[in-house]
DNA sequence: ATTATATTGCTCCATATGGAACGAATAAGT
DNA sequence: ACTTATTCGTTCCATATGGAGCAATATAAT
């Protein structure tokens, strides 16, 4: 038996084939940028928020990846140890700590998405070029859905205290 | 700025956006299913196991769904201590240990079940049936795809020792 | 000015999780 | 029969992660 067997049978079709498929993608990835490069998770979640903008603040990062403070606290400061990312002071706020991209930090950062990118044509191979274009359409209107959905009230618990 | 211009930018769409996804759809449940009903993550992995095919022992488990042995091994302890499984020695193998859905673990399973497809609605609500329809049937040929690639040598690093 | 409130980044602590290895039970080889 | 190898379930340990709260700084109110 196979679990994709049990997610065939379950009635969240959709939700249930895209979890599976991210944790097969995403899971054996990540777990080899941990052993093989030595970052964490939350740290290349920082690297590719600076990727796409140098001179965040930590804070502009949680937010952005809805992530607990803390937690880009601590990636913040393991990057800085490594020479990957540097910071300076905000001059017009002194709370705020900026933080940049460094060459090191780039060069890992690449590496990494060099294996996702090659983990999406895996992923992909088995859809016509058309397919994989319609499939794009449709999971970017999803996820620019999302906050719709997201800032609802928790979902109601059908069953509270049957 | 939101993390989906973010996801826009990196070089891996599809896979980046189904990642996105899962995060936003399971994430909040999960973590509500742990506050809520005091299930961890692989728990209701068993459940959902022993709902689809009764008499399974840990190590069926362990290797359907790809999970470590002694994370199920702690999720098989814990719900036999809430009484949700129940659990007796196979007479033909004194090794093996058959697990079975006792009623409580199956009235929880379908509430956490029932959440996932609450989410389920508001995540598809932006699909047309036959949009909805073929996002299904081109995600099922990804999953079931997946042990083709997952089986391969792990992804080549493309710049070693740069 | 002075007090109250908000924001930023961080540390402490509890917990979920995975890797390694171990004892018990079984199977395989000779 | 006896030794060796394999399988099952478990425990020990290291670590990643999130929640709560704290100190420093900045802003607002009076």
């Amino acid at each position: 038996m196979k679990l994709i067997d049990i997610v065939s049978a379950t009635p969240f079709d959709i939700g249930y084939r895209i979890a599976f498929l991210t944790n097969f993608l995403r899971e054996p990835i990540l777990r080899r940028m941990e052993r093989e490069k030595g970052l964490i998770r939350p740290e290349l979640t920082v690297l590719m928020c600076l990727k796409f903008r140098n001179g965040l603040n930590a804070r502009d990062i949680s937010e952005i990846t809805e992530q607990p403070s803390n937690t880009i606290s601590r990636a913040v400061g393991a990057l800085l140890a490594k020479g990957m990312i540097s910071r300076r002071d905000d001059r017009e706020d002194g709370r705020r700590k900026l933080l940049f991209l460094e060459p090191e930090g780039e060069r890992v950062h690449d590496q990494v998405i060099a294996m996702f990118v090659e983990a999406e044509d895996h992923l992909t191979a088995c859809l016509s070029p058309e397919e994989r274009a319609q499939l794009l359409l449709m999971l970017d209107r999803m996820a620019r859905d999302v906050p719709r959905w997201q800032k609802l009230p928790p979902y109601k618990d059908k069953h509270p205290d049957d």
